[in-house]
This record gives C-alpha cells, sequence and structure tokens, in this order.
DNA sequence: ACCAGGCCTGACAACGTTGTCAGGTAGTTG
DNA sequence: CAACTACCTGACAACGTTGTCAGGCCTGGT
C-alpha cells in the first residue's frame, strides 16, 4: 500500500494556477468579480489536484458558522418507527444540502444525553429528539446559543422547546371505545414503560373511553411496563388464564401487539378474542384475520418536525410551537371480533 | 425570544479564570502538567459558563485530523436491510465515540456520489457504502489520501477497496434447490433490477440450481427488473395465468416477495404454490403458511464492515480484503409444499 | 551564592478556510 | 492630463483549537 498522499489545500490550488489563496476561494465559491481568465485557469488546477474543499475548515470562518448538519436522536434506528422517521427528515434535509447524524437512544436518558452532547460538540445545526428522559434542561445553554430543537413523538421536559406529537390519548381512546362498540367491556390494557410519556398518554386514553362508556376499570387486566414482545406474550397468555379473562386486548405498542397476536395464535384464541394494536406493523395486512391498528403519520410526524426545524433556522423565532397530529383507525378484521354486550348507544347492560 | 448568546470559547473560560488559552486546552484535554490549582479553577469557569468543546476546530488543528465521524451510503434508511446495518454500524462507532452519518442512495448512482462527496467535504473518517452505482472510481483520489472505505452488500467498481458481501449465488442455489427437492422443476424466477450485482449472483444461483439437477432454464418464466411489490404481484399474477403455469416461485428480494405473497393469496394458490423468498420479512412467521426465506445475516454484516473500517483508521493497510458470509435457508413452510416430481436425488421423470 | 534540572505556564504559529480592506490597473470624464 | 471611477487582486487577520517552544520559578546540589 502506498503511503496516503495529503490531500490538496486552496494552497496547493493557488501555488499551481499562481495566484492568491483568496482568488481560489473566491472561484471555489463562485463568487463575482474573478477574470474569465483566471477563473479557467483556477477551475482546472483544482482539477488536475482533485480539489476537495473541507467543509469543516469553512464552516469555521463562515460568518453564522453553520455546519449543515443536523443530529437525530432516535429510539433505535432499526425500528421501523425511528427509521420512518429518520427517511423523513432527510428528505427535507436533501433538499437543502444538509447532511443528517443519527444515533440509537434505547430509551437510556444518559445515552440521550451523551449522544445530544457529541451533536453539539460538533455544532449541528439543530438537533431533532425522540427523548428517552424526562429531563432536557441539560440543553438550555445549548438553546440559549440559538440552537433550534425539535422534540418529536414525546414533549421536552424542563426546557422550552418546539415539539411535534402524535395524538396518542384520541387515538388509544378511539381504539378502545371501537372495541367497546364491538360489545366489549372487558378490554386489557398492555402498556409500554410507564415512564414514557406516550404510554401513559395511551393509558389515558384506555381510561377516558372507559369512563366514557361507563365501563369501570379494573386494575388486575391493565399491565403496564412491557418491554419486549416475549414479555407481552407471556403477559397476555397470563391474562387469558385468568378465572374471568378479558374478551378483547388493547395493546399500546408495536412490539407489544405482535407479543399479543402470537399469545392469541398460540392459545388459537385470534378469532374469538378481539385484538387493536397501536402504532403501524408492517405486513399485518396478510395476515388473517388482519389486525386493527392505530397507524401515527411516521412520515407527517418527520416531515413537521424537519420543516419546523429548518423554520427555525431561517430565523423564525417566535415561541415554542407544539403541532399534534392526528392518528388513524386502520380496521383490518382482529378489533371487529365482537364481545358479549350490544353495542353501547345506550349503555345498558345485556346478558351475553 | 431573547437574543442568542454566542457560545463560550476557551478564550471565554481563560479570561473568566485568568489563565492562558493554552492552559485551558491543556485542562479541557486532560493533559498533565497543571497544577491542581489551575485545574480546579479552570474546571470551575468552564462549569460556569456551561463551556462546551468545538470538536470541529479541534480536529482541525489536530494531527491526524480525524473528526471521528463516518458516513454511511445506505440503499434506504427506512428499508428493514439498510436500518438493521446502521444499527450494527452504529453498535461498533459507539464503543468508540465515532458519529455516525447515514443518507438514502434510493439506487441513484448520481445521488450515491453527491452524498459520497458530502461526507468526504466533511471529513469523514471513513465510509461505509452500499453502493448503486457502477463504476467507484470518482472516490479514487479520497482512497489514495487515505479514507478507508468499506463496501456492503455488493462489491466495488473499478475501486480497489474492501467489501463485505452475502453469498448470495449459494443462496439463491439453495433455495432453488430446496424446491426442486421437494419435486419442483417450473420454478419462476422473480429478478430485482438486472444491473444489481447481486441480483446477477441471485439468478446465478438459480441456474445454477438448475442445471445441477439438469432442469432446463425457460427464459419465459424468468422475470426480472422487478422494483416495487405491486409490480412483483402483477408478474406473479402474469406467471400464473400462462398455460403452463409454474408450480414454484422463487422471489429474489423482499418486497418482490411480498408482492409474490398478495399474488398468491388474492387466487388463493399460497397453499399449493411453493414459494421461497431471498431476504428476510419481519414477522413472516405469523402467516399461515409461513414463508420459507433466504435470510442475510444482516447485523453480521454491519458489524464485520464496521470491524474493517475501524480496522483500517488503526493503521491495517494490508491489502483490500472481501469477506462473504453465508447465508441461512429458514423453512418457514411456503417452501416446503410438494411439486409434481418426486425427490431429485435420481432425476428421471415420474408421472405428476 | 551559583547553576543544573525539572516543572509549569503562556506566546506564538498553525490547521484550511473566508471577511476586510488596501492597492493596482484601466477606462472614463472634465 | 489630472482626477475619478469601476473593477480585480491579494495581504492579512480571524474562526476555535492544539503543537512547539521558550522562559520563569523552584529545588537541590555544590
Amino acid at each position: 500500500m502506498n503511503e496516503p498522499r495529503p490531500r490538496p489545500t486552496m494552497r496547493d490550488v493557488a501555488a499551481l494556477s499562481g495566484v492568491s489563496l483568496k482568488t481560489v476561494s473566491r472561484v471555489v465559491n463562485d463568487e463575482a468579480g474573478v477574470s474569465e481568465d483566471l477563473v479557467t485557469r483556477v477551475r482546472a488546477a483544482a482539477r488536475t489536484l482533485d480539489y476537495q474543499p473541507n467543509v469543516t475548515a469553512s464552516n469555521l470562518r463562515r460568518s453564522g458558522g453553520k455546519t449543515q448538519t443536523i443530529g437525530l436522536l432516535l429510539e433505535n434506528v432499526a425500528n421501523p418507527f425511528s427509521s420512518g422517521l429518520q427517511r423523513a427528515i432527510e428528505d427535507v434535509a436533501r433538499e437543502r444540502g444538509v447532511l443528517v447524524f443519527a444515533g440509537s437512544v434505547d430509551e437510556d436518558s444518559s445515552r440521550e444525553r451523551d449522544l445530544a452532547t457529541a451533536f453539539v460538540a460538533r455544532r449541528v445545526d439543530g438537533l431533532i429528539i425522540v427523548p428517552a428522559g424526562h429531563d432536557q434542561s441539560y440543553l438550555a445553554t445549548e438553546r440559549r446559543s440559538g440552537t433550534p430543537m425539535v422534540f418529536v413523538d414525546r414533549a421536552p421536559n424542563h426546557l422550552d422547546a418546539d415539539a411535534v406529537l402524535s395524538d396518542n390519548q384520541a387515538g388509544s381512546r378511539a381504539a378502545v371505545t371501537h372495541l367497546i362498540d364491538h360489545g366489549h367491556r372487558r378490554i386489557a390494557y398492555l402498556g409500554d414503560l410507564a415512564s414514557i410519556s406516550t404510554a401513559v398518554e395511551r393509558l389515558a386514553g384506555y381510561t377516558d373511553a372507559l369512563d366514557h362508556a361507563r365501563v369501570g376499570l379494573d386494575l388486575s387486566i391493565v399491565r403496564q411496563d412491557i418491554r419486549t414482545s416475549d414479555q407481552a406474550t407471556a403477559v397476555v397468555i397470563d391474562l387469558l388464564t385468568m378465572p374471568d379473562p378479558p374478551t378483547a386486548v388493547f395493546a399500546s405498542q408495536n412490539l407489544v401487539t405482535i407479543g399479543a397476536i402470537r399469545a392469541l395464535r398460540s392459545r388459537s384464541q385470534h378469532q374469538s378474542i378481539a385484538l387493536v394494536g397501536f402504532d403501524d406493523i408492517p405486513l399485518i395486512d396478510l395476515l388473517n384475520p388482519g389486525v386493527t391498528l392505530v397507524v401515527q403519520d411516521v412520515s407527517g410526524l418527520g416531515a413537521t418536525a424537519a420543516d419546523l426545524l429548518f423554520r427555525r433556522l431561517d430565523g423564525d423565532n417566535g415561541p415554542a410551537q407544539r403541532c399534534v397530529l392526528p392518528t388513524t383507525l386502520v380496521v383490518g378484521g382482529s378489533g371487529e371480533i365482537r364481545g358479549p354486550y350490544r353495542s353501547p348507544a345506550k349503555p345498558g347492560r345485556v346478558a351475553p
């Protein structure tokens, strides 16, 4: 392997074309006021040396000091929700020639902080964050020095910043109401980590719907802090073997939904126990029955967040905004399995 | 909104603590040889100002000039193959405090080039590339100046660089042989863009298997350049309505497999026509029948590529390597649907 | 009292680039 | 022909940091 040859700099281009450094800079940046003669000479020299400008150095000097770079803190780049966000954001960033750093936080607040700090140390122009922790005050200085930040999916805590959220509570309420409308009263709730704000909102939607239909809350069928689909499977099997098992299940997150599907199938109850899940699951329509899902507008969340971020970068410094995007209930079959009660238009009991 | 306050620099910390710039630099970098007294004073000042070092500026000066940053060129961050790679690479990078730029190339060679150039302009320490184009010679200068590059999934062209690949041909051969072993002779091939090298290799595996079993190649059931799952659905329906339709289908890519599944189901032939797909599909095991798949070791590809890249960064400059990882045939049910022939141990015909 | 040696500290230049400004040339005008 | 433009060009400093090196202050040995 031959010795690496040092990268050519503007100085080299200047030397080769016999002009000053500054003139090279002007040519490279397409500034007006350089004679055609010199422009061609410099261009030729740059091509000969295969000169590539060092954006990093240029940003250091350039006023405004923008790095044309943003940082993305995602839950886990490998999960479809995160990567859908990432893609939507990338598409907006691409139009502006902005590159995207991405990192997985894995629901670890110290990892969140480390990553955010690392991005800031690289002087990203802005941050888009799906937070894991419950205190983003460590970003206060950075905010004050003008770095825009948009939080997605979950609102920031102890920090004044923009947020783009799904209407989790309404989505969850719609899901549970849908089950009630199909004759269910005994509806289990399967929740993610109770420390995640969206999980709290989804649980609130569940109780809202029960309250509204005057169905009593039974905490024995409300299970939270489910982190993996295997755990969800175990929980559902446990629920189904209770003396008075639920007739319907609301799974408040996609991994949990998948675990529930596995449990129902393993007990061959997927045709008899109703199921609605929160979050989209790819290819779910191929199942039989298909699974009824509350889907978030992932691309919408990402695009909105990116738009907002760039608006901030363009100088909009109005007060922090909060955008809430609606969710959609996608009927698939599993949520329409009928329960033992009549439709609750008039919420009177009817014998099973 | 109050005026953004400029970010504190080492100069500010130095002024506040009454020491020189250089001493601050020493303290920030934990260099030995600063009196305890000054260390505490500088630390205090840094904390008061919430000083964050500018890694960008520091890299500019630091010898070696490493940015602790790598660039990832993926097909599309939103697809599971790409995001699985990204995650595996991130995990390796994280251990070294290296941040990851990611971008989607979308099978567009000019986009590949633009992205790579943009990463290089930011002086990433290395590149991991799933190439779209067929000529990476534009990276030659960059290679020569010492930037390590590892190609994943597809080998580079006209460029001497490392590659980490799946054994596409063997995987494909195994899939088709599996179908032959289950009594099929009339096996359709559904291919991705014929310009993608992996598609070529997979087709080669298909013909290998046919040759080995002395089954003639019938080009009327070899369909290529299928880009979307809808296209795949249409192609499969077309195949199934031929006068002498195939009894088995080999789908050489995941979107194509999904389209094939839809087609078979729409014609209720999913229990009678065998199907093997290339690439993993999440949750495929929930289907009935499950789908037999040739799966790549996505995490393995990513981790191997990242390891290799960092080995290069650590100074290994041996000749370019090529790692080939095996694929695994995961039996799901759809690939075991029997065809009209007997097992081909002795490849003599038997009446259907 | 003197000097060698070690230990800290800071002045200065440098990384690769751009902003500022002064100077030089040529063309136009009175 | 002087004076005034307009137009190009380059010297220099600066961005925020680190590498180099010289110098100041001790300490201890003679």
